[in-house]
DNA sequence: TCACAAAGTAACCGTTTAGTTACTGGCTTG
DNA sequence: CAAGCCAGTAACTAAACGGTTACTTTGTGA
């Protein structure tokens, strides 16, 4: 096959459609997803390479090929997945709205994004039992800041200005209250129901929990 | 050595002066101990039996003499963490305070209790991680329930009777909040502390969270 | 078209791991 | 005081594990 023939069918299937077999990209993709997924129901030390290689449906040698070894293959993972926060947070646009429905809205953003990704969580959490090892050996993901914290004191000066919030109001702590009643809620789910004795993930329970966040965060910052 | 020295000496000495080698209850409580750090700081599937022995002092066959095996071990330690907690509760008076005061002073118990024993939120994002899998399985545990509930639904219901609280308020909403901020903080000091830039755990900042809980809790029950 | 690079497979390897066996030494009780 | 049980040790084992080697297949550009 020539040239001129390879980039026509590329100009005109696309990668979706393209009938290779060899598929570097789509190869490492699912890796990661795999891995993704392993490393959240397992945490590090209980996650198998093995596992992650039969999930993505490949050979454990092109895992070693594309990341390394298996802590590289975990730090890829984490950073993928604060990148997948990162920019969803960019999308939020809370510029045209009242300071309260602003962070109404940057609350339920925030618990939605726990609720639909517990995977995010649980990698949260394994980073933390290892005491942030990789997140601080990794440039790319201390350069990822959240773009919340801005919003938020933008939010709370116009809401200051106003007259509706305190002065004294520090824009961290509310992001940490509300990424705490939403973490909690959702990493905590399986021992908490246990011993309350209710299904926390039940619908009508999830939407008291998502008023509840709301309610709490502007309850704790108004004059 | 005959029998009436032997009772002399048990009762003289007591326990903690008693020179014998050979000490099961000991031997059990170290490995206990040791076990309950090396899962608290590497999870299940990163935790090493021969670690634990090590740790203990002591040998791998007496862990699977005095536990069973590794699973068993790890369930040993759950319950034992949640006896502690628990335990501590129960010690906890709040019927002498007024009602404001009584949520200020369970909230400030709770926070403190996690700073102090961060091995059992360790434990519980383990538990969680796996689905509350052992949680699930201990009758012993299940029957172990807080009696945080049933104390704030008495602050709760004097403080509706005076007018101080709203009437809708769920006990169990106001527990998961300070849980969930207290929790929140311990166990995501290390990311939280990289990301932001600011050490969580500096005296004025632990500080400031304390008054932080009391404050968001009371906000958001008042009327 | 052919040589070379990259993608992919499968079998293999040394180490680590949970769990066991075979044994020694000390405590208690009839 | 002897018999037997229980605490404790150390060396061992089989399987699981992360990682590698040796090799084949596929695509590409000179």
């Amino acid at each position: 096959m020539d040239k001129m023939q390879e980039d026509v069918r590329r100009r005109a299937g696309g990668r979706a459609e393209r009938p290779t077999q060899r598929d570097p990209e789509r190869t490492r993709a699912s890796i990661l997803a795999a891995a993704t997924k392993e490393f959240a129901e397992n945490g590090i030390g209980g996650a198998r390479v093995d596992a992650i290689a039969e999930r993505a449906g490949t050979n454990k040698r092109m895992l070693y090929h594309y990341f390394g070894d298996k802590e590289q293959l975990y730090l890829a993972v984490l950073e993928e997945a604060y990148v997948g926060i990162r920019t969803a947070e960019k999308s939020v646009n809370l510029s045209d709205l009242e300071p309260e429905q602003g962070i109404a809205e940057l609350a339920m953003f925030t618990w939605r994004y726990f609720l639909e990704h517990p995977e995010f969580l649980s990698l949260l959490g394994t980073e933390n039992l290892h005491r942030a090892r990789w997140l601080r050996q990794s440039t790319r993901l201390k350069e990822l800041h959240s773009h919340f914290i801005g919003k938020l004191s933008d939010l709370l000066d116009r809401g200051k200005a106003k007259g509706l919030f305190r002065a004294d109001i520090d824009p961290l702590n509310v992001y940490l209250t509300i990424a705490a009643l939403g973490y909690f809620y959702v990493s905590n789910q399986y021992t908490l129901s246990t011993i309350f004795g209710r299904d926390l993930m039940e619908e009508a329970n999830v939407e008291a929990w998502e008023r509840h966040i709301v309610h709490v965060t502007l309850a704790s910052i108004r004059r």
